[in-house]
DNA sequence: TGTAATTGTTAACCAGAGCTAACTCTCGAA
DNA sequence: TTCGAGAGTTAGCTCTGGTTAACAATTACA
């Protein structure tokens, strides 16, 4: 249950890097989201108190099995969202990139279920 | 320049409360947003100091004419994003306005032009 | 292998946006 | 006309999510 916006953005952003790198830094993480090292420090022992990512003192940060789950559920919001702007808006990759960032986070599941059918219906892939 | 998301949230309602009975009671502000009515009161003094409500102690509440400009522009927006996922997505009113109030505050200028253009395109209202 | 640069942590702080409790003011009805 | 209900305010608190400054650990490489 990361819950807030926040942590699903840090959360979100950890598992694009693992998916990149097979592990997180922290800085990187930083440097992604733009905000402070002691900010994400903060921010990743939350996600390892809920049980989200797995991460010694000065190691790197993998996403636990929990933690895995949630973040994919994210990221494919991400896509979806993304995908529903750019084809029915004409958005570039960025832009819609950009925008389904600040969306994903806020829409209702009725909304989603429709983003999913307007994708199935114009023959876009929906995973 | 009311800037935060919150804000903007406050004074979309004044606008709202003021379309509908000439000027807006903190009160009913603060039923429409689901708020305590401190907050109000708070709030109303940052948007009064902003030069964009006008209200006297213990008194009503009406925009400036800056407010006004600038909160019509926000509903504005409200409507235009309404309209875009009712017509794209089959979204019921409410459905597309409670996603819409979400939305309003985040999305790109590149974006919301775009919704014009879709709008537009699909002779949909746009103003 | 010792040291400088990089990375991560801790402590202390700040601002935004909300809350409750306790109050003050206003205004309509008895 | 007065007084009580409803509306608005104030004070003081909380939580979230950021910040900077100072320090500790790690790593890379000369």
């Amino acid at each position: 249950m990361s819950s807030t916006e926040s942590m699903e953005m840090y959360l979100e952003t950890v598992y694009v890097l693992e998916k990149n790198h097979g592990h997180a830094h922290s800085v990187d993480i930083a440097n992604r989201l733009g905000v402070s090292k002691p900010s994400v420090t903060k921010a990743m022992n939350y996600l390892k108190d809920k049980g989200l990512i797995l991460k010694e003192n000065y190691g790197t940060i993998t996403l636990t099995h929990e933690g895995r789950k949630l973040s994919e559920n994210i990221y494919s919001k991400h896509k979806l969202i993304s995908r529903y702007l750019a084809h029915s808006l004409n958005l570039s990759e960025a832009e819609a990139a950009t925008n389904a960032c600040k969306m994903e986070h806020v829409l209702t599941d009725t909304m989603l279920d429709a983003i999913c059918r307007y994708l199935r219906d114009n023959d876009i892939s929906c995973e």
